[in-house]
DNA sequence: TCATAATAGTTGCTTTTGCAACTAACAAGG
DNA sequence: CCTTGTTAGTTGCAAAAGCAACTATTATGA
């Protein structure tokens, strides 16, 4: 971007990221809706959960940056799929400690394998020190 | 990624792209929104038309990736807006050239520099291999 | 201990998206 | 011509996102 005049779309970093985030997400996107009829958000709480334990709603607001209403209905949709059940925790009854069923984590373990492959195979077509470097950049940008 | 039980939310490409992309697309967002209640498939739509010239709503499709829906739909804001008009081709009646209006070309111009500083100050803390390294690696991606 | 504020989570309503069906105009082959 | 197919664009409806208001519970402080 030296030169105004030569500022291209393709030059507009929200512009590639979002380009980029689209086509990537909408392709693992397709997997697990056409395999467990599940949207982004609940496939972002199972991966919360099933990798790091028992958290409360809260927490995987906070940790992923999603509003509390997009987590409370993946919740609720994950639930009636009996993927999640939920604890009332003594100490304050205003929290609920989210966790996997059996089959929620059975789900989660496909799901957790099929992204690992995913970026990987995303990920394939450049070398470690880009694949490193791509990472940390984003990570930056994100303000993770 | 070496390492399966290594891997991590904030490892996943698509994740992190996402957050990325949704972080900078907001801020940017929230300046023509604010200034001139536009949504950000007008925005696209404004900038190729300022920037690439007359074409149709199905160029637009093709180039930016926009369902044509969407484009049509903010075809017609901006023309209710007053940025934006069309002209009915001779040769093929279907086809509709769409132009910016003066004041469509005077908003084109304020989020064109807008965009061009709010890209450089993204890119401002990264080197300009990095910059150049992030840009050709999100392309390839994005797969443009 | 009582009023006020803060927090977790849900619900209702409006805006936006996504998909499929539709109209209108052209194309091509019989 | 006239049927069939294709393309550009629009519209209607259902799914999803965004925002504000709400309930229920706990914390704070006069």
């Amino acid at each position: 971007m030296q030169d105004k005049t030569s500022f291209d779309l393709v030059d507009f970093i929200p512009y590639l990221l979002n380009q980029a985030a689209d086509i990537t997400s909408r392709r693992f996107e397709s997997y697990y809706k056409s395999k467990y009829g599940m949207l982004r958000t609940e496939w972002r709480v199972i991966f919360h959960l099933g990798r790091y334990g028992e958290m409360t709603a809260k927490d995987i607001c906070t940790r992923a940056r999603i509003h509390k209403t997009k987590v409370s209905r993946a919740v609720q949709a994950l639930e009636a799929k009996n993927y999640l059940s939920r604890t009332q925790l003594p100490d304050d009854r205003r929290h609920e400690a989210l966790g996997l069923t059996a089959s929620g984590k059975r789900v989660f373990e496909d799901l957790y394998h099929e992204a690992a492959r995913f970026d990987a195979e995303i990920m394939s077509e450049f070398t470690s020190a880009e694949q490193a470097q791509l990472r940390r950049l984003l990570t930056q940008i994100a303000g993770l």
